[in-house]
DNA sequence: GTTAGCACTCGACTCGATAGAGTGCTAAGA
DNA sequence: TCTTAGCACTCTATCGAGTCGAGTGCTAAC
């Protein structure tokens, strides 16, 4: 039998002894399973359906005399069940909307405030991908002359969303020819995505357009050196990280400092975050997206939009053993409330 | 017999246990230390000697067979004869300093630097205080027009750091009417330090002076608005505390979430750091400036300058039982090299 | 003031015994 | 064929006793 044509009761079974195990943190034995489904059936049936799952890898025994807990491949197939049927809990988006608005609506603090709500909500910890600035609507530049050829070049957005960073000049500029780079920028370029700004703008750049005054080539020199590459790379918030500590399945594991040390990288988590699924949630459970420090932990992650384009990710990072109905449902709605702020304003 | 007045023997026995419990970590018995010290003297009267020191409160014995540990009391008379006699490893800066050096120099970015290479040199937790936008001298201000009367604010120090924040208007402005603005806030205003210009900006919005046309109030309004109290907040930040995890003193111990959650938190932290002592390293056990979650730590901090003027502090984290020879020079180096960086920088 | 000698204390470790939870297997029953 | 009662078995967790050893404090002699 394959694992995805369990029988009913089979199926009944795992579900029961992954919920017990997520309370109880304990591995389940077979007269407690026995007692709580709706079936009346003796321990010793339920022994011989627990052994069965062992064999199909979806439960494991700590040894010959304890009770059986959930294998990843286990929880996997929980949670996949749990998505199919729907069966989660729903949380209004409303209540955590109202939390999340600011007035007025700056998106980086909105995502804040989304990212600590995942981590208070959850008792886990929280992450949030911020939207890369390169998706985005150019609308203006600035040049600011600070001493000796050091400009700094501050970039908007439509949102309201900010990128600065300096760079040297090679050749000394007055304020105003940097004022002229910059408005002739934002005339040529206004509009589009940052991320076609910064291709056009290289791609002039490589060009030497001839058709270009010295005026028009400086500022495309300019801008050259102000967008770019790193606009592709979303910042990634982590609330929370700390709550790892305080959960008994991590008790005196040894790596749980590379755990926290992966929470402080970020890169990693970037990738996992983003990675995709065809669910509107996903979940992986200690495998494949997730870095290998993170094999004791799962992630729920799920994305969230602004008229019609997905924008970034935001999810729950906790211990393999979570109350995956609560969470998921956590994390559906908080992509729902980010997703209905976010959608007031013009990214 | 006063803690102050112990007898160089006294206190060298005080010296030669705690150094030798910093790199052992075990209690220290009698004769560990009469075969350590130079002077010929028996574990007997090194008892004696144990024994006295006890009585002052700066060695306890965790019971009663087993060695003598030392107390919060007893680190902080050992450190403050190293504080006196000098006695620290020196650290060459210009070795830092290279490692700092961003090109063009990025006054974030360069601290972000000190706050790793703190980290990584220590293999501890690295903390830098940012110099608060405050001190730094106005420079140039820009308003972007988001939009639904939402404005971008965007103030930019001489240093090249940049605070923007959005801002919502009772009225709505054009483009037009915000460069005015910008244009009049710096022709007035550039040069001071932006708490001064915050402060008269909002001077001259209470008096709602009647000399100013309506253009350059509306400008004062912005001003106000954009140059808001946070300005004093400096950011802090936080490298390695995962390092923490490693700590075989920390081993298990209960309070190291809310140790994790205090460094994630900042706000504690940065109080802590920025009490001065006498000192240019500030050495504290855990005790009064560190929160009481950290009572187990200790911190090694130190003050970064330009130009004659404190900007903000360095530091590094540890348990208690940390090198402080190797750890004073860390950071004493580290403040020099960051200083020397930020010299070159007009802030 | 110093130190050898000695009794004493207390944690760390080992060993064996015990209790208890939960299993797998077998054989009988539906 | 599926279910289940009964039973032997396995393994962990826990407790107490015993031992070892590190280190102490005290006393008396130097």
């Amino acid at each position: 039998m394959r694992v995805s044509e369990l029988t009913a009761r089979s199926a009944a079974v795992l579900d029961a002894i992954v919920e017990r195990h997520i309370t109880t943190g304990m591995p389940v034995g077979s007269s407690a399973i026995a007692d709580q489904l709706p079936e009346a059936l003796s321990p010793a049936t339920i022994r011989n359906v627990m052994a069965e799952l062992e064999r199909l890898g979806l439960l494991e025994q700590p040894h010959t005399s304890a009770g059986r807990t959930p294998t990843r491949a286990g929880y996997t197939r929980y949670v996949g069940g749990l998505m199919e049927t729907g069966r989660v809990d729903e949380l209004d988006p409303d209540a955590l909307r109202s939390r999340l608005e600011t007035d007025p609506i700056e998106v980086r603090e909105l995502l804040r405030r989304t990212c600590h709500l995942l981590a208070e909500l959850s008792d886990l910890v929280g992450l949030v991908s911020g939207p890369a600035l390169a998706d985005t609507v150019f609308q203006h530049i600035d040049f600011v002359a600070l001493e000796a050829n050091r400009v700094l070049a501050m970039v908007v957005a439509r949102s309201g969303q900010v990128k600065h960073r300096v760079v040297a000049l090679d050749q000394t500029m007055t304020q105003e020819q940097l004022d002229r780079s910059a408005a002739y920028l934002v005339r040529r370029f206004a509009g589009r995505s940052l991320r076609q700004v910064s291709v056009r703008v290289r791609d002039l750049l490589m060009k030497a357009d001839e058709n270009l005054d010295p005026c028009e080539s400086r500022a495309i020199r300019l801008g050259a050196r102000s967008l770019t590459s790193d606009l592709d790379e979303a910042e990634v918030m982590v609330e929370g990280a700390a709550s790892l500590l305080g959960q008994p399945d991590f008790d005196g594991i040894y790596c749980l400092q590379s755990m926290i040390e992966t929470l402080e990288e970020r890169r990693e988590l970037r990738c996992a975050m983003e990675s995709t699924g065809e669910h509107e949630v996903r979940i992986f459970i200690g495998t494949s997206p997730l870095p290998e420090t993170l094999g004791a932990c799962s992630l729920v992650a799920a994305t969230y939009w602004s008229s019609g384009h997905a924008l970034g990710s935001l999810a729950v990072l906790g211990p393999t053993r979570l109350d995956y109905v609560r969470t998921i449902a956590l994390v559906e709605a908080m992509a729902q409330a980010t997703s209905d702020v976010l959608g007031r304003v013009t990214l």
